[in-house]
DNA sequence: ATAGCCCTTAAGGTTCTCTTAAGTAAACGC
DNA sequence: GCGTTTACTTAAGAGAACCTTAAGGGCTAT
């Protein structure tokens, strides 16, 4: 689960990164308001953590600005405490959850994947992409209507693709996922794995490599 | 949109003023460069029109301090003909665009328009140039409706130029861009890649040559 | 224990990109 | 105008990035 945890104290930032990454999330950390924006634009993420407090916009700001572009993704507000008549403006505001500092790491963990899941949920929980369609409880992937047989990597990889299609995903946050911190890959396994998926899948095209920075997929 | 003019010269001064205040800014200002930063302190602006030539700090003196303050606004500077060699230093050290004395003020206000503009809007997922469109996400771009495949060096420089259309991009901005501190380049590396941008961009009068200081993106 | 699958490595081949360099053209200063 | 500087254009070699294949080891289930 990607995480964008927008947070510019250097102290509480590697507390929570910390934190969050011991719990199974994968943490992207960004100090200003300005970079979050910019790393959504760029990539995706399943939620976003977002102090209020930050050096050059105002978390509210940074909200409100990603909101108007249509982003649908949760957000979770941290607020000190002498912040807290700020809650209702945030809600209000497009924020999915709140927690005033200093909190409970434990309880952030679960009321973030509460917000994914929640987000998932209303979702269907298969993902379709074209003519493909893949099924996390029951990991299974159908393309064109026939059954595909994927092994946990290339399953792994595929979910990522699809989780947000057309878009560009760094080798870096494929490997990331793919290999998940299990051990770290000196070799050129995720190629290989691309190279498998493509196989069985059946068209080649729809995996499309963008030399120099990852893979996107696109099916027509 | 308010502006603050830093022009020793009262003849000058007053006519940009006036002609600045016909076009809808409205206009303050200030005759030396210590006026303008405690100005700059004082209230917002929303962009600075500064002359090189004044009586107490140098023009870029002004412009440094303002800038190792944090502040971002943009500052249009303008400089006289024998100065102009002057230009490739102002806009490494902070400028975002120049004019040369005389100039005609609807370009001026033209100018200053676009980095206003600029400024606003975040950089969006999509940048929109005339005809051409940039979508980092999904590291693709189209020209007149049709996709142009980029290589990764041709994209940086496109979207560095996209960045601020209009404005002229120093050589060395935009070689820092381009070759992101990979190596040091000691060639005319850059030329080359803006000759086949232009051609695959298929308008060459789109990227207009500053001799002697770098390019600028415009399409009419 | 054995068979089968999956993952990683590694090597070789392919394709595409980048840089370099050299010749040509255009702009500038005198 | 003429020489000088700066930029454009082109092509080729080097190299990077990626693809493909296959072998070997680990794991699981039988």
């Amino acid at each position: 689960m990607e995480l964008l945890l927008v947070e510019d104290d250097a102290m509480l930032g590697q507390a929570v990164e910390l934190g969050l990454s011991e719990r199974q999330f994968l943490v992207q950390r960004v100090r200003t308001g300005a970079a979050a924006i910019s790393e959504l634009n760029r990539t995706h993420y399943d939620a976003v953590v977002l102090d209020l407090g930050l050096p050059d916009l105002d978390g509210t700001r940074v909200l409100a600005s990603l909101r108007k572009k249509g982003m649908t993704l949760p957000v979770l507000v941290l607020t000190a405490r002498d912040q807290s008549s700020e809650i209702v403006k945030q809600l209000d505001n497009g924020a999915d959850d709140y927690m005033i500092k200093p909190f409970d790491m434990n309880e952030l963990a679960a009321r973030l994947r509460a917000l994914v899941r929640r987000q998932r949920g209303y979702a269907s929980p298969e993902l379709k992409v074209g003519d493909i369609v893949l099924d996390d409880a029951n990991h299974s992937v159908v393309v064109e209507g026939l059954a595909v047989n994927l092994s946990r990597r290339e399953f792994e990889l595929l979910k990522a693709l699809m989780s947000a299609p057309e878009r560009v995903h760094s080798r870096d946050k494929l490997e990331q996922v793919v290999f998940q911190n299990e051990a770290q890959v000196e070799s050129n396994a995720l190629e290989v794995h691309v190279h498998n998926l493509r196989k069985k899948l059946g068209h080649k095209e729809w995996i499309q490599t963008i030399r120099g920075i990852g893979y996107r997929l696109q099916c027509n």
